[in-house]
RNA sequence: GCCCACGUAACUCAGUGGUAGAGUACCUCCUUGGUAAGGAGGAAGCCAUCGGUUCAAGUCCGAUCGUGGGCUCCA
């Protein structure tokens, strides 16, 4: 990526690529004369460089500190820091192995023998800020690997040594802080002063290099901001973020719950939830019909033997639950719909005239995930993809890679998401399939994204064995990334299962294959939802769009004729008839994010009509129920209408 | 699966070795009140499960199950 930028007091500035020493380019800019430079760093490698260079004769103003950059460098070395006050509080119990700034903070890895808690917290962080208030100077130096390799195994810090043992370089650099030496590549800031605004957040486990047969170490993770404003910002996003968790929202808004005695990773859709569900479905279903799919149904099980021939039995088998046996033949539980929709393929002979053949399915599947990766609606082992299966000619391939994008972005848009990260995934070194079809395959993956001007990152290698593919992550309010929709080619199953159909040369052929989900599961986009609209559902989606509730006992009947007319005229409704204040109805109607509440009272009975309180507290003038339908109508439209 | 933390009433939580608590929700009664909690009373827990230590265990120890934060993996 990325130019640093260096400007300095009167106004100067210019690009330089990465790796030009900021004291160089300073030299450029700065005509000699004057040598008070205030930095802006952009995207900055050799900070420290211009800061232990220049130490003497410059004023280092810390703006750099709010830039994203800055931010990055200071929380590196607020990762160093902690390590310091670490290895100055528990000494050489502790080793340390790496300490990246990362988005929003920092972690530094330890092997300690009794992991580190919270509770150690406090007494770290005063550390640390003893340390910082000191201003002691973080310095650069740089030594030979050999000398390095034999600084760190003398001090019996053997993650050191192993990465130092995997580098290239002749010479490494090291950042010294007191006593502590570490190995990195830096930048750091000039010295521990700058580091005022920091806090421990939470502690980790972790495995050495990400490799789960190695050791497990300690993380803590933490942040760092320029100022106390903006540490505060992050707190209150974090707790907004905790406000908005659909675990707890599902609970509070009655949506689903998972039990014990029904198993992990199991959902139970509560009344409100599985309504919530259905509009989604019909909805799914009703866009799938209008772009000419057709629906299929498929079973949840089927004999070992179809998963023999997918390879499933084989290649997928540790995500799979044991057979179960019934009149002697082996069954499974299905983790893909995909063979049943190859079996329905496989029902009538095909001709070229046929395709594309587009077929979807709400298909539930059963997958083994590990206890640790289970969180919410949002990893599970029962879930429904919104799943569909392509059979094309090659010839056809860039328009229904086309068609299947426009479908999702039209799809997302209308749940209120419009921003996503779109990667490419190519050709993994193991593949099946010739070189040939990869080839056409990526390419009218790519050209279709380029027809549609979509921004994407391509991810080399990243593709599946059996076809390249488009994965697309959704963005939601609070800027979070998920993972839902996924489009993939593949070359597999069509030569595994045999797939043919007539050319127009009278010949067979095989046809080519499309997978894709939009919304990916309906649990993990339903939990992705819910955190995405905090609970407070569109009209078009809120399971209750309206409760009509009475201030005294005489409206009870008025209620309740307007409540059958408007249930009978598809208005999601509910009411609230209970001897209790309208303050006390109104605050349980809010909380349970009702869009509409209808209030009754002597007014409206007497007029027969009813007053209209929306959700943000404003309200609107008394109508007839007749009108309130339309406007429930209205809105319903235009919140589903095309784009 | 791994590391750490946690598991007490339907919910949110207090209770650190000596008779199981609060608020909310629920039920009953009073109250009929116009825009986010009216009042009184009542019922409600095998303290996740199993085992151990102890005169005595919700509390200490171990195992199991589950949840949370991560790691790894993924729709």
């Amino acid at each position: 990526m990325a130019n640093i930028t260096v400007s300095i007091a009167n106004g100067a500035s210019k690009s330089f690529p990465t790796g030009v020493r900021i004291i160089d380019a300073l030299a450029e800019l700065v005509s000699g004369k004057k040598r008070k430079a205030t930095l802006a760093v952009k995207a900055g490698e050799h900070l420290l460089d211009l800061a232990a260079e220049l130490h003497a004769d410059t004023t280092l103003e810390p703006v750099g500190v709010e830039s994203e950059a800055g931010l990055e460098i200071l929380r590196h070395s607020t990762a160093h820091l902690m390590a310091l006050a670490v290895k100055e509080l528990y000494g050489d119990e502790v080793k340390v192995a790496i300490g990246p700034a990362i988005e929003d903070g920092f972690y530094y890895d330890f092997d300690r023998p009794t992991p580190f808690t919270p509770e150690d917290f406090d007494r770290i962080e005063a550390k640390m800020a003893e340390i910082a208030s000191a201003a002691l100077p973080i310095t650069r130096s740089e030594m030979s690997k050999p000398e390095a390799l034999a600084f760190f195994a003398k001090q019996g810090e053997q993650y050191k040594v192993e990465l130092l043992e995997e580098m290239e370089a002749d010479t490494v650099s090291l950042y010294t802080q007191g006593n502590f030496v570490d190995l990195c590549r830096g930048p750091h800031v000039p010295d521990a002063s700058w580091i005022k605004v920091f806090k421990l957040l939470r502690v980790a486990g972790s495995y050495w290099r990400g490799d789960e047969h190695r050791q497990m170490l300690t993380r803590i993770y933490g942040t760092a901001f320029a100022n106390k404003k903006d540490l505060q910002a992050y707190l209150n996003r974090l707790e907004e973020a905790r406000k908005r968790d659909h675990r707890k929202l599902g609970k509070q808004l009655g949506l689903f719950t998972i039990q014990d005695q029904i198993g992990p990773g199991l959902i139970l859709w509560q009344p409100r939830g599985a309504l919530l569900r259905h509009l989604i479905e019909d909805y799914w279903k009703d866009e799938h019909y209008r772009n000419d799919y057709q629906l299929l149904y498929t079973p949840h099980i089927a004999r070992q033997d179809l998963w023999n021939t997918s390879g499933h039995a084989d290649f997928y088998s540790e995500n799979m639950y044991a057979p179960m046996e019934i009149d002697e033949v082996l069954y499974q539980l299905k983790p893909m719909n995909c063979p049943f929709h190859i079996g329905v393929y496989k029902a009538d002979p095909h001709s070229y005239r046929d395709f594309p053949i587009r077929w979807c399915e709400l298909g539930t599947v059963y997958r083994y995930e590990r206890t640790g990766a289970l969180h919410g609606l949002l990893r599970v082992r029962g879930f429904t993809q919104d799943d569909a299966h392509i059979f094309c000619r090659p010839d056809q391939l860039q328009d229904e890679i086309y068609n299947i994008i426009s479908l999702n972005q039209h799809i997302l848009k209308t749940f209120g998401f419009d921003q996503y990260d779109i990667y490419l995934s190519t050709r993994p070194e193991k593949y099946v399939g010739s070189d040939a079809n990869w080839e056409l395959a990526t390419q009218a993956l790519k050209q279709a994204l380029d027809r549609m001007q979509l921004d994407y990152s391509i991810d080399p290698g990243e593709g599946v064995f059996y076809g390249p593919k488009i994965d697309i992550k959704i963005k939601d309010q609070l800027n979070r990334s998920w993972q839902c929709s996924t489009i993939q080619v593949d070359f597999n199953l069509p030569e595994r299962f045999a797939m043919s159909y007539t050319g127009d040369d009278g010949a067979e052929h095989q046809p080519i294959m499309i997978h894709r989900a939009l919304m990916g599961s309906l649990e993990r986009f339903i939990g992705v939802l819910i955190e995405h609209y905090a609970g407070a559902f569109p009209l078009w989606l809120a399971p209750e769009q309206a409760r009509i509730m009475n201030i005294t006992d005489d409206q009870a009947e008025w209620c309740n004729e307007v409540y059958t007319q408007l249930r009978s005229q598809g208005v999601r409704i509910e009411k609230d008839l209970r001897n209790e204040k309208l303050n006390y109805k109104i605050r349980e109607a809010q909380m349970m994010k009702v869009p509409y509440m209808l209030i009754i009272g002597e007014r409206e009975r007497e007029d027969g009509t009813v007053t209209v309180r929306k959700r943000n507290g404003e309200n609107l003038p008394a109508m007839s129920p007749d009108a309130f339908v339309q406007l429930v109508r209205r809105e319903c439209d235009e919140q589903l209408r095309t784009v």
